[in-house]
DNA sequence: GTCTATACATGGATAGAC
DNA sequence: GTCTATCCATGTATAGAC
């Protein structure tokens, strides 16, 4: 499903850049093709429908690049506590490298801010949810949980590390992840 | 500090609504003039400073809005666990009423959507943020946990409660919140 | 203090040359 | 397929009559 022109490739990267830093409303196509170095027509070339399938594009690629993240972080440890604590220690990481900058989550851009006004990005961005939900999932199953708290305790992961995240970005301060990572053994307890 | 003409309420409840339904940038001030009723020359008259300075008096609002809430919902429970239950229940029911058609916590449309725009639409929610956690870690103090746990467990309240808020809107169910409810007693066990 | 008209920039989108 | 010029709506903001 990739396509080879470099043009291509360009006018997703940096929309995508822009949408996660400044989100979907404040920015612009002609701030997108701009900084691409594109021009406005090759943009309506690829994507007819213009900003809104552009949009998509860019929440399905944030989809597949979460995804990536969580299994790199889940594969070589095989506790589910420690795996997870692995993952949210990378993200307070690299938020703090980029000085609380990208809030990288889609949920803010692609899901809170276009649930009014375009119910295909809402439904890329709940795809993206449950298709995470069920890594979480799959982990847990693994760890011996059963199928529906496994279920459960995945939903709850997702919410909690976008919640993290947004406190995250708006006190320019990773200590809201960091308090989650502390708080997982518990959660996660099979009691 | 309340202005009593209903010209300046018109514009601020009408602009506060439509900030929380579509957000910070999809919300034009011409929008927020037309329904209000109010022109826009009285706008530019009680906000001098423009959209920013009437999305900060929207937030300041938010802010003490939600703070009633949680004062509403935690005097009549002495039990930390059986109150913050009692709130999340009573914001699953309010979003459910409403078909999940209004993001109410003021975290995506003035501080993921804003960070990166308006340094002082970002402090006044970091504010807002705090508040609450300092209301939730009082209520925590009261019921024996120690200060440095309780303004853990704070923050962790509203960075949870953002997030499930978040996956709530985006999926069009309730279900987040209400998972979240019926983990409060283990994340506020006092072990 | 209230309201209208208008200015100027930027938004998304399109047509058509090359 | 690539690129430019342009259209129209909407954005924020201001001037000035009443």
């Amino acid at each position: 499903m990739a396509t080879k022109p470099s043009s291509y490739e360009n006018i997703v990267n940096t929309a995508a850049r822009l949408f996660i830093v400044q989100g979907y409303h404040a920015t612009g196509l002609n701030q997108i093709i701009s900084e691409s170095g594109s021009p406005k027509g090759s943009l309506y070339y690829y994507f007819p429908n213009g900003k809104e399938e552009l949009a998509l594009e860019c929440i399905k690629r944030a989809n597949l690049f979460v995804q990536d993240q969580l299994r790199d972080s889940f594969a070589p440890i095989a506790d589910p506590v420690l795996a997870v604590q692995s993952l949210l220690r990378r993200l307070a990481e690299e938020a703090a490298d980029c000085k609380y900058k990208e809030p990288m989550p889609i949920g803010y851009w692609a899901s809170a801010e276009t649930a009014a006004v375009s119910e295909a990005l809402r439904m890329a961005s709940q795809t993206a949810f449950e298709d995470w939900q069920n890594i979480y999932a799959e982990k847990l199953l693994a760890a011996g949980f059963n199928k529906s708290k496994a279920a459960e305790l995945g939903l709850l992961l997702v919410s909690m590390i976008e919640g993290a995240m947004l406190l995250m970005i708006t006190l320019r301060d990773n200590k809201p992840l960091l308090t989650l990572s502390a708080h997982i053994p518990v959660l996660l307890r099979k009691e």
